[in-house]
DNA sequence: TACGCTGATACCCGGCGGGTATCACGGCTT
DNA sequence: AAGCCGTGATACCCGCCGGGTATCAGCGTA
C-alpha cells in the first residue's frame, strides 16, 4: 500500500523543481498526462496534497517541501547504492577521492605519495569538485572518500580522520591599505566597505543578498581580489591563491581550520582502510621539518609569504 | 538504464537476508520465479553478480554485501521520506521523541515540562525503543527527535544539542565484594572473573563471543545483576537500575556521558525548533540546586545513593 | 537409482505505465 | 467582451512488464 517507487520520487522531484508539469515532463522525457497521473497517485498513496495547482504552474505545499528534501536524499541513497555496488563488483576499481580544486594540494600530494608507498596500494583517482560539493559526491556514491575542512564543510554523517590543523590568512589586494598590516583580526576584515565579501550561489543557484560580488568559481574570486574588489579568509596552505597581486596576512583570531579525510560510515573496503592508514601515518608527522620536506609552502608550516 | 526501483531493492534485501529464494519469495508474498527474474534483472542492470547460487541456497558476493548495506540505507531513506511527508501533511501532528526505555527519565520529564510550558507548544509523543535503536528510528522517519548518549550512541549524521553531562557508576550485586568500595576504576570492573560483562545482540540477532550472559532487554540485565551474574557501567542518572539488590559505585575514570537531543539535519519543522529551544533553555541550568528541583536523583546532581 | 530440494526456464495473463487527443478553466490581449 | 493561449485534468488505447502456474535441470542424499 505504501511502497513508493524511485520513479515516482524522480517524477515528483522534477515537478517540484520545475513547478510546471509540462517542463518537468519534457525533462523526464515523457508526456505530461502520465506525469500528472503519477503525481496524483503519489498524493493519493501518501494521503497528502503535495502541490497546489495554479493556472500558471504549481506551488509546493508544506508537505511538498518536506518530500522534496526527503526525496532528494532518498534518491541520492539509491544512486549511491548503485554506484558503490558497481564499484564493489569491479575487482581493480580505483578509490575515488574528491576534493576542492585548489585547496590542500600539498597535503594531498603527501597523502598520495604515502599511499603509493604502501605495499599493494590501491590506485587512487582524484576527482575535483566545486566548493561544498564534496559531501554530495560522497553521499551519492560518486566518490569513496573526501578531503574536507572543518568548520567550513558539513561533516555530519561521515567518519573522519583529522589530518592537519592550520591557521587562516586574509588574501587582500596588494594595493589595499590592509596589505600593509602584518596581522589582522576578524573584526578588521569583516566589514571593509570597499572589499565586501563575495557571495557564493546556494544549492538552487540563487545568490544571497549582500553588497559583495557574485562568484561561482575560485578563479573568479582570485581575479576579483587581484582587481581590488573583495577579500577572503582561507587556510594558510591554500597557495593557489598566491597571485602577484595578492597579499596574505595572518588573521590571528580566525578559527583554526582542520583538514580531514572523510568517508561514509560503514563502508570499509580494504582500499579505503589502506588509505585511512596512510592518512593516520601522515597525521603523526603534521609539521615536517624543512629538511624532511623541502617543498616551499608545505602544509603545517604556517609561514606566510608576503 | 540504471534506474533501480525500490521494489527491486526490497526483493534483493529479502533474498540477501534469507539466502534462499523460496523463503524470500514467501516473505515477500510473491512466487519464486518472479523473484529469481527480478534479481537476475538487477544483476544485469548493475553489471555485477550479487549472489553465488548454490544447490542449497545462495551466498552473497562482495558486491552483494555492499548492496545489502546500501540498499537497507536507501530503503530507510525512502521510508523516511514517506513517513515525514505524511506527518508534514497532518496539521496537528505530534512530535515523536524516541528514547531508550529506563534512561534519562528525569531529564526527559524536565524537557517535556519545559516544552509544555511554552506558548503554543506542539504535543510531544514519546516512543520507547530498545538500546541502540534510536538512530534507526530517526533515520527511517519513525521519530522526529531522539534522546541519545555520547559516546555510546552513533551520532553520525544528526544535528545535536548537548543537554547534560554526567559521570558513570558501576551497578554491582549488593552481595559482591566490589559493592564495598566507594569508588572504582575501569580496570577494576573490566575483567572481574565472576561478573563478566553481558553481551547484547547485534543487528542481525546473533551474539558476539564471550563469557558474559546474553541479554536482550534492560530488565533481563537488571535481573542478572541482582542475581550476582554480571555488572554494568551506566550514567549516574539511570535510576531505573536501582533495585534493592543493586549497589551503585562511582567509576572515577569512566568517560563522561553526555545526553544529547538529536535530530536529522535539515528538517526544521516549527515544532522541532520549539523543542530544541526548550532543550537549549534546559541546558543553561544543567545543575539545578535542590531548592530549584526537589526531586531526588535529578540529573545533574551526580549524587549516588548506596 | 530415485527422490527431494534448490534455482532456472517457459509461457500466459492482467494491470499499469506511457502515448495521443481532447477538455476545462483562467488570464491576457485586442 | 470575446477569443486565444497556456495551464493541468480527463478519456481512451496499446504494449510491456510484473506476477502467476507448470515444468525443467542439477546435485546431494537415502
Amino acid at each position: 500500500m505504501d511502497d513508493v517507487e524511485t520513479r515516482e520520487l524522480r517524477y515528483f522531484v522534477a515537478v517540484a523543481e520545475e513547478l510546471h508539469f509540462g517542463r518537468a515532463a519534457a525533462r523526464l522525457g515523457i508526456a505530461q498526462p502520465p506525469l500528472s497521473r503519477a503525481i496524483h497517485r503519489l498524493e493519493r498513496r501518501l494521503g497528502v496534497r503535495l502541490l497546489d495547482r495554479d493556472r500558471r504552474g504549481a506551488v509546493l505545499t508544506a508537505a511538498g517541501e518536506v518530500l522534496l528534501r526527503e526525496a532528494r536524499a532518498a534518491l541520492d541513497a539509491v544512486a549511491a547504492a548503485v554506484r558503490r555496488t558497481r564499484r564493489a563488483g569491479n575487482p581493480d576499481r580505483p578509490l575515488v577521492l574528491v576534493t576542492k580544486a585548489g585547496a590542500s594540494h600539498e597535503l594531498l600530494r603527501r597523502l598520495l605519495d604515502a599511499q603509493a608507498g604502501e605495499p599493494g596500494a590501491a590506485p587512487v583517482e582524484v576527482l575535483l569538485c566545486e566548493v561544498g560539493e564534496q559531501a554530495h559526491r560522497l553521499r551519492d556514491g560518486q566518490a569513496d572518500v573526501a578531503l574536507m575542512h572543518r568548520p567550513y564543510d558539513d561533516l555530519a554523517g561521515f567518519d573522519t580522520v583529522d589530518l592537519h590543523v592550520e591557521s587562516q590568512v586574509a588574501i587582500v589586494p596588494a594595493a589595499h591599505p590592509l596589505a600593509a598590516h602584518d596581522r589582522l583580526t576578524l573584526a578588521e576584515v569583516s566589514h571593509v566597505p570597499d572589499l565586501p565579501i563575495a557571495r557564493w550561489p546556494r544549492l538552487d543557484g540563487t545568490y544571497p543578498e549582500g553588497p559583495g560580488p557574485e562568484v561561482r568559481t575560485q578563479s573568479q574570486l582570485a581575479q576579483l581580489v587581484a582587481l581590488g574588489k573583495t577579500l577572503l579568509v582561507i587556510p594558510a596552505s591554500s597557495r593557489a591563491w598566491q597571485w602577484p597581486e595578492h597579499v596574505a596576512v595572518p588573521v590571528v583570531d580566525a578559527p583554526e581550520v582542520t583538514t580531514v579525510l572523510a568517508w561514509p560510515p560503514g563502508g570499509y573496503s580494504p582500499a579505503l582502510a589502506s588509505l585511512v592508514r596512510s592518512a593516520a601515518g601522515l597525521r603523526d608527522t603534521p609539521r615536517p621539518l624543512p629538511a624532511e620536506d623541502p617543498r616551499p609552502g608545505s602544509p603545517g608550516a604556517p609561514a606566510v609569504s608576503r
